[in-house]
DNA sequence: CAAAGCAGACCGAACATTCTGTTTTTAATA
DNA sequence: TATTAAAAACAGAATGTTCGGTCTGCTTTG
């Protein structure tokens, strides 16, 4: 494993890709999966046919790569919540979970990967690339909360599965949107949840 | 309003109709919201391209209805169970949000409506369309809750606040799927939940 | 016989992909 | 260090398919 050091290339290809990927993202979010089509990425990142084609050969691997990026990207902040801010806020779950939300999920980047994530539901191709990655993310996000929390409940990963809950309650916040009008609904909604959940989400001694 | 009976022909309409967007909420579970075509949804129901564009003009208006119906059939079983096997159960909140997962989200009817809902995230024309009905479908939801349960904390909405949660979780929970491995998982964290949940909604005394 | 229901061909637009060139970078050689 | 051949990076036209929507007829219904 030399890790060689970035050469002049790469460093180019590398800027090119994240430019692409970037572009995919701001596509997804902001016209969905379904109306997001290659040329409209490769006008909003202002790059030629040739360019795009040649870094990502076809659409699935555009995705795949925007996917694996945005899946990498969301493994941050968790860490440094982790250790950053301690004991600043009301409680450290509540300050988690409310930072998720904000951070995390309702961003440009976790908008656009829920759409792929829905996608990916039943685009098995797609899924197939990316079912490695998904499930190794999620064993670690879930490993990184074990071993800073307890769960209430009886069983010894409890606290695993009230992670995954409340990740799964955040995701699905952002579809909820389109059934209240008022937005500060959706605000509300976290408040409450993040509120019961940091009484069985607990501090390990 | 005179709501007259139909005619033969208003039940074959109907018929045809319900065919449509049967084969519409198959092909949008299977193949997901970016895959379904009009082709695709014609084939699926053995109807000729004339009838089908005769009954809906547009893509828009096909799935706007298919979303409207779906919609109205999502509103039925939370009524049944409403009324039906009161106290049979392990608790009525619990029984609720199980049935709820099992009975309304986890089937093709409501991954497709999930599929629609995230479409129009994106999707104004189609938003705009069903922005009326996806909110007062949500304030009966939520008055049909709130008419039977009282929520655990200070706000006078509470209950109708803990059950958009609770639907939003369960939303939630047919994305995860992609995450874990062992579909068992999803059931674990639906009971999980739902425990948690049975202590906060409270059936009013 | 009028009108609605239905069948299927047809259209231009947009799609993902493939291709033929041109330029730039890399690495080997002298 | 200067030269050069190969490889990679890019540019953009061409291709065949599929899309949603329209249009022209035929059939059934009221």
């Amino acid at each position: 494993m030399p890790a060689a050091l970035p050469s002049k290339k790469d460093i180019k290809a590398e800027a090119m890709k994240r430019r692409i990927c970037a572009a995919a993202v701001s596509c997804i979010d902001e016209l969905g999966y379904a109306e997001t089509s290659i040329n409209r990425i490769q006008e909003r990142a202002g790059v030629s046919r040739g360019a795009l084609t040649h870094h990502f050969p076809t659409k699935q691997a555009l995705v795949a790569e925007t996917a694996m990026r945005l899946l990498h990207a969301a493994a941050k902040p968790v860490k440094s919540l982790r250790s950053g801010r301690r004991s600043a806020g009301v409680d450290p779950v509540y300050d988690l979970l409310m930072a998720s939300w904000t951070d995390v999920a309702n961003t440009a980047q976790g908008r656009a990967f829920v759409e792929i994530l829905v996608a990916c539901r039943t685009d098995r191709d797609l899924y197939d690339v990316l079912a490695k990655d998904l499930h190794t993310w999620n064993a670690e996000s879930v490993a990184e909360i074990s071993d800073l929390y307890v769960g209430s409940g009886d069983a010894d990963d409890d606290a695993a599965l009230l992670w995954s809950i409340c990740r799964t309650f955040i995701r699905g916040l952002l579809i909820h949107e389109r059934f209240v009008s008022d937005p500060d609904h959706l605000a509300r909604m976290m408040e409450r949840f993040a509120g019961i959940m940091k009484s069985h989400l607990l501090v390990r001694d």
